[in-house]
DNA sequence: GTTTTATTGTGTTAATCGTACACAATGATA
DNA sequence: TATCATTGTGTACGATTAACACAATAAAAC
């Protein structure tokens, strides 16, 4: 027995992960990053070309699934520390590869562990774009970046998964500060609205949205300004995680 | 095979289960009832008189897991159409019956299917107190009523999976108008604040209480008061299904 | 270099919402 | 018949949100 699994050629890990992991149950990443002004998720192309899917992964026999999901994010990122938030569990009976037409890989054996009904935990996660390495799993020919809007028809439920990951993050974003998890450490308010106002897909006033923001007494401005846009050079902020703490004790209010 | 492996006595069910079931996953449900301006969840007494759980039980092997637990709901309170909340899915490799010191039942198999880890999906439903028939299941001596804050000691960590649950409710009651599914048909303007103070642990304004309330327009006041109580008699409200649909159309904004 | 342009930084006003609060009406009880 | 606890209703104030205007600035155009 090898500690990693996910380190198996992929023949091999079709043929004897149900030796590794628990049957059945699956996690499904929808990690989002924030570039362009665009909103992004993670997605993986298949070998065969023909096929997306989101990053996914197994539970180790004696692994919390919170921590199946974390060594999910770092495999295909390469980021350690992220923000990481279960948002629903998929049971439908139809999520099954057999039902779906998606066959196992050629000369293994058609009944493989990978085949049955799975039930899968779905993860939203949120990362900074330009720290993540996108990189594919054993089936995978490429990873990388697609804007929310235009994701293709992926495999399985995927799309729907997507979809209520959305959802959740929507409202998560209005009732904490996690934004500036997709954000560099130092930014500008223009980019943060921008943030704001491209997930939840609403213009916003610029005085009053920053006037709230700071209302939060959870950035500090920083001596600097962004140059190199046209225009006049924005200040920079960064967040600031021991005002954050303070604010939380004595009852953060947010809603953007 | 039968249709309802519920149905089994206990030593079958747990010799046989895992022909019947998803191996390694569970279905638990915090079942919320309101009596006596209290907020009650429904516990079983385990046969042995020593443990006390959730209720609970497993995914058919081609069965939604919302059906599953429309099924517990079903076969512990007698009620059909119940409103049910998914809110989360717990997996530390602990929540693991030998982990924890449970034996199996006397003569059984000590490597039974029930004995293994199990990864959990917590449902949260809404009843109303009344026309609830708690009826125990196959292990069981006793279902009954238990006020929340007096819950006892439970198995595994079901104690956390009450708080967690409760905590969903808490936003859940913030963001939708779900507390008329705790009451009878017909009910008075204090009883309902008493149920949302008791929910979200805090006093409310009478007054600024019901303007917020009937400002959503979904209830219809009847012609009829409550008689019976000491002092004045309060009108008698209905929640209005039609004027609901119609409410969620404009956008419901809601918040007490 | 000067002008133009798009964008940033800041403050004021009006409207809305939430909170605090008072008094008359009612039904049972004393 | 008087008392009491509770219900039904409305108003005033403060806080929050939403709408809006103008000066300052950095780059680009001329």
């Amino acid at each position: 027995m090898i500690q990693d699994p996910y380190s198996l050629p992929a023949e091999e890990f079709y043929e004897r992960g149900h030796t590794y992991f628990l049957p059945h149950i699956s996690i499904d990443c929808v990690i989002f990053g924030f570039h362009d002004n665009q909103l992004k998720v993670l997605l993986l192309e298949w070998k065969d070309s023909l096929r997306w899917s989101l990053p996914g992964g197994f539970i180790l026999k004696d692994e919390d699934i919170d921590q199946a999901a974390t060594t999910i994010l770092l495999k295909r990122t390469g980021l350690e520390k992220i923000h990481l938030q279960q948002f629903h569990t998929f049971g439908d009976p139809n999520r099954d590869r057999k039902k779906h037409g998606i066959n196992p890989p050629k000369g293994s054996n058609s009944k493989g562990w990978l085949m049955d009904r799975f039930v899968t935990i779905g993860y939203w996660a949120l990362v900074e774009h330009s720290k993540v390495t996108p990189t594919p799993d054993a089936f995978s020919r490429s990873c990388s970046w697609c804007e929310v809007s235009e994701v293709p028809e992926l495999i399985l439920d995927h799309n729907l998964i997507i979809e209520k990951a959305l959802e959740s993050l929507r409202q998560q974003l209005n009732d904490y500060p996690i934004g500036f998890n997709l954000l560099p450490a130092k930014f500008t308010m223009p980019e943060l609205q921008s943030l704001y106002e491209t997930i939840l897909g609403e213009k916003l006033d610029r005085r009053n949205f920053q006037k709230k923001i700071l209302s939060l007494g959870i950035l500090t401005r920083l001596n600097e300004r962004k140059q190199g846009g046209a225009h006049k050079a924005p200040y920079l902020y960064k967040f600031d995680r021991k005002k954050y703490q303070m604010a939380l004790k004595r009852g953060l209010s947010f809603g953007i």
